[in-house]
DNA sequence: AAGGGATGTTAATCTAGTTTAACATCATTG
DNA sequence: CAATGATGTTAAACTAGATTAACATCCCTT
């Protein structure tokens, strides 16, 4: 599979020459996950930085009581991995799990600061991409105390209508941080509401 | 008041030539505010990324209903800003209010993208304490789903006494997503325990 | 086509945390 | 030093959301 889908998103904030397309391809390999499977186990250390080509996949935390919570998913064009774990190549905090046959590029921790000293670029590509992950994570956090259960869904309706097509409710309960009970009732809320 | 607070914390980082330090020195400014200033104001565009030399100010959003949401405090060797409204140079979401006489060196927006250019290693410096910043922002959101007010609150204790030191409960409880008079509680629930 | 696992709904009961309100303490400033 | 505003406490009444449990649906798979 090719990985035109990454030249083509990293070209919306730095510009790469063919050359060092070339290189980057040099260094990341493509990979098919099954539904079900995990990219990455919380406990075992993140090897990879992956970034989407197809399919759909989830980011949680299994706490001390055995509950999940979901932090994100990930669709096309988006990247997931445990970037605490990875960076400092320490035990993973999260699970990276495929929730349909997924294909990503994987950026492997030990080409990456070959990586960064090849393609200089790429230090200022990933700033800008975490500075934005940065300021829409502190945001939700926010938001999860301002806005009411149902407010926080019509939130995750309008900003993520592609993600809730592709993933059973519950796991939408569990990224919104309520019950998928809850969640139900809601529903049925808004629909007797209109 | 000199700026080598700033260069000690960078070089943790990335190692800044006597000539690097002199050019971003020459970029940036010193600037003092009073207790109870802000620094910016929500609604207005972010012009700075502040590093604190001296003092404590907390970042806080104001929603619909005027309700206040604490989202950090920042102390001695932190950045503080709207970072969001700081990139895009858009209206800012967050106030950022000084809770002490607060000093801070000011990287005015302007002269970022020289500073880059004349100083490639900051594209990395900041790349790497953005990543860390959105970690800990992640991790502060399963906290937040997965533990109660009291956990919480203890976990704060833990990992910023000097800051519990500094600032008033109610402000405290506003971090943590409670309510002062729950806070309040709590500690005496934590009292009477022991 | 039957059976079983995964998903979703409904409703009763419960609880962590909020709201409201009254009061206590303390620091600042006039 | 009196007064005022900012901070902190306590307790009663309330509510958003959790828990539990029973049932409904919709798949896959054999």
């Amino acid at each position: 599979m090719n990985i035109d889908p990454l030249f083509t998103y990293i070209n919306r904030f730095v510009d790469l020459t063919e050359e060092e397309k070339g290189i980057l391809a040099s260094q990341v390999t493509v990979r098919k996950y099954l539904k079900n499977q995990f990219i990455v186990q919380q406990g075992d250390v993140c090897r990879f930085e992956n970034f989407v080509l197809s399919g759909c996949a989830r980011t949680f935390h299994v706490d001390k009581e055995g509950q999940e919570h979901i932090v994100m998913f990930a669709i096309e064009n988006w990247w997931i991995s445990d970037l605490g774990s990875y960076l400092s190549q320490t035990p993973a905090f999260y699970n990276v799990q495929c929730l349909e046959a997924t294909e990503v590029v994987q950026f492997p921790f030990e080409n990456l600061e070959q990586l960064y000293e090849k393609i200089p670029k790429l230090e200022r590509f990933f700033r800008i991409i975490i500075q934005k992950a940065f300021v829409a994570s502190e945001r939700r956090i926010v938001r999860n105390y301002s806005l009411s259960a149902k407010e926080r869904y019509l939130e995750f309706r309008k900003q993520y209508p592609a993600i809730e097509q592709r993933v059973p409710q519950y796991m939408i309960a569990s990224y919104l941080g309520m019950t998928k009970e809850f969640l139900s009732k809601v529903r049925s809320q808004l629909i007797s509401d209109q």
